[in-house]
DNA sequence: GCCACTTGAGAAAACCTTTTCTCATTTTGG
DNA sequence: CCAAAATGAGAAAAGGTTTTCTCAAGTGGC
């Protein structure tokens, strides 16, 4: 019903229900003493009024403005709209909102938005990003505000949390191994990524230390091209291959339908990072890791929020757990 | 160099510059007489000793906060991340900042997400989507500050943006008739979509009145299953394929490859929406039509800003130019 | 030498809310 | 019945900035 005219202060409140603009603040904000009646009569008029608190006047009296900045150089939002949904969820009831900058690899751009940021005493900052081992092109350390980092590389006595690359992957492989499959090879990304170090060591970990991993990029014409490798050399094909990331297990997908071996019937294939795009368009649609990016989020907001409010919060590295997605790349499953 | 310490006040620097507080806000906001001198010096204090304003402070007395807020059921992100990071680029510099909330398509949090914007006293609010002609499933209207629609429906008499479709469309099958191609088949999605509507006209437009258009589903599976249809029909198979986005242009590839037939010797395909993930893994690469969304973002920024500034804009639908973007789907283009 | 005008700068109000005192009244205990 | 404590509510300050007045000093014209 709320019509455009200028918003109703808590002056008019207090006006309405006969008391003083403290005793008005005091019984919206459950504080202070007074009688019962009279607080429930000042919520009644403000309710009616249809009063909203002024967040600028109380931001500026209290220091808090519940408003948080995430800041990431993941352009695509591949990785940062799951997260971002995350924090979301888990903030809007507290009535926080988020700022969400863009900061590519630019360290000028990351400085004005950092800098307006601050300005508008954000409570806290979330830094997150497009790969777990690399650090935003901004300092964040001695900001009087609390960061929290999600899915980026930070100093190691800040609160940090990620996707938990070796269990995850190691759910994959059991998988495959559960399925009886055991020629399995990892067909993964650059060796320079900590996940792809990670994810090989699980990897390894639970096939033995000389199972078979091709490093490439993250592309699917890698895909094809380990696919290509694997098949042209004499030694037997792997009955399985997990791959590093979805699009390379798309490619390797596309590649063994072209030479006519079955997926999943002769060769089981798993991909990570369960984007959706990629694994349900896959033929067939892909058995994946999923890294939980939005529990990831929501844990993320709660940290940043209970250290906003000055809570304890234990620093270092939080794992958060993946969880496989199974389709049909990998048969078994649901039957 | 900024540690963490109590931020300095205009009343530090006005105490340091040997002026009073008024004068160092005349200063630096470039406003009211003084001194040239004078006004040097107190900014040059100010920068020395860091002095960045208190944005509530300023907020609370301007009725300004140099925020706004983006409104997007877009969860996937495909259409909305591109249009902020346009919406940034233009507000960044003017030191506004962003508050961006999916509400997916649930009333309740959308008006939870509204209310909280209201009450952070955003500037203005974009509303955006992942769909053109359907409004967000919250009013905006009397709302006592400006609204920009962008890329989403909107009621008339407010300022709205699009991409235009047609002329997109129009770009893409001239292209395609340029490059020899007098069989022209469109391949879209479902004809319930306006932008499906705009660009079908747009189609018939150029290729005549009977051109034949398929409608189906977004997906890559339509694009196969298009082809299988086009390919078993008798009369003469098409020697150019307009698909209604990238996904069903990636199908038409991957079924055309599948039955031997060459893209693009013997036909060409061409995409709409230019999401490189897809666009650019595409066997060929497609050539596509770009919505030119950064752009639409940018524009949305810089109107909205206008409007909170109390600038008169013209209200009504402003459609902006498409572009395509010339891969290998289609021959032609770079020599 | 006087008046009108310009220039430079400061005092104080305003923005809206929260919070700390203070004070008057009522209740309790002895 | 009196002193002490508890209760209910308001006055006023605080938060950091912008803006509107106001005022004193300087300038120029006649």
């Amino acid at each position: 019903m709320a019509l455009s005219p200028a918003r109703v202060r808590i002056y008019e409140v207090a006006q309405a229900a006969g008391v003083s603009i403290a005793t008005a603040s005091k019984a919206l904000n459950d504080t202070g003493r007074m009688a019962e009646e009279t607080r429930q009569r000042v919520r009644q008029v403000a309710a009616e009024l249809g009063f909203r608190p002024n967040a600028m006047a109380r931001a500026l009296l209290s220091k808090r403005s519940f408003t948080i900045g995430l800041l990431t150089n993941d352009t695509y939002g591949r990785f940062t709209l799951p997260l971002m949904a995350g924090v979301s969820e888990a903030l809007v009831d507290e009535g926080v909102s988020v700022f969400l900058c863009t900061i590519e690899d630019d360290p000028q751009l990351a400085r004005v938005h950092v800098d307006a940021l601050l300005d508008k005493q954000v409570d806290g900052i979330i830094a997150s990003g497009k790969r777990i081992d690399r650090r935003l092109q901004v300092d964040l350390t001695n900001l009087s505000i609390p960061v929290v980092y999600a899915f980026t590389e930070g100093p190691d006595d800040a609160v940090r949390l990620v996707s938990d690359d070796a269990q995850g992957a190691r759910e994959a492989v059991q998988w495959l191994r559960g399925l009886g499959r055991r020629r399995i090879v990892h067909v993964t990304g650059p060796g320079s990524f900590a996940s792809v170090q990670e994810r090989t060591g699980a990897f390894r970990e639970v096939v033995g230390p000389d199972g078979q991993v091709l490093f490439g990029n993250w592309s699917e014409a890698w895909g094809h091209e380990a696919v290509r490798r694997l098949w042209q050399a004499s030694a037997s094909q792997p009955d399985a291959i997990f791959c590093g990331n979805d699009q390379i297990a798309r490619g390797v997908c596309d590649a063994l339908r072209e030479r006519g071996v079955s997926v999943p019937a002769e060769v089981s294939v798993v991909g990570f990072d369960n984007w959706e795009i990629v694994a349900a368009a896959t033929r067939p649609p892909l058995t994946t890791v999923d890294m939980n990016l939005k529990q990831l989020g929501r844990e993320a907001g709660r940290l940043v929020l209970a250290l906003a409010r000055g809570e304890a919060v234990t620093p270092g590295l939080r794992k958060l757990a993946c969880q496989l997605v199974v389709r049909q790349s990998c048969g078994g499953g649901v039957t």
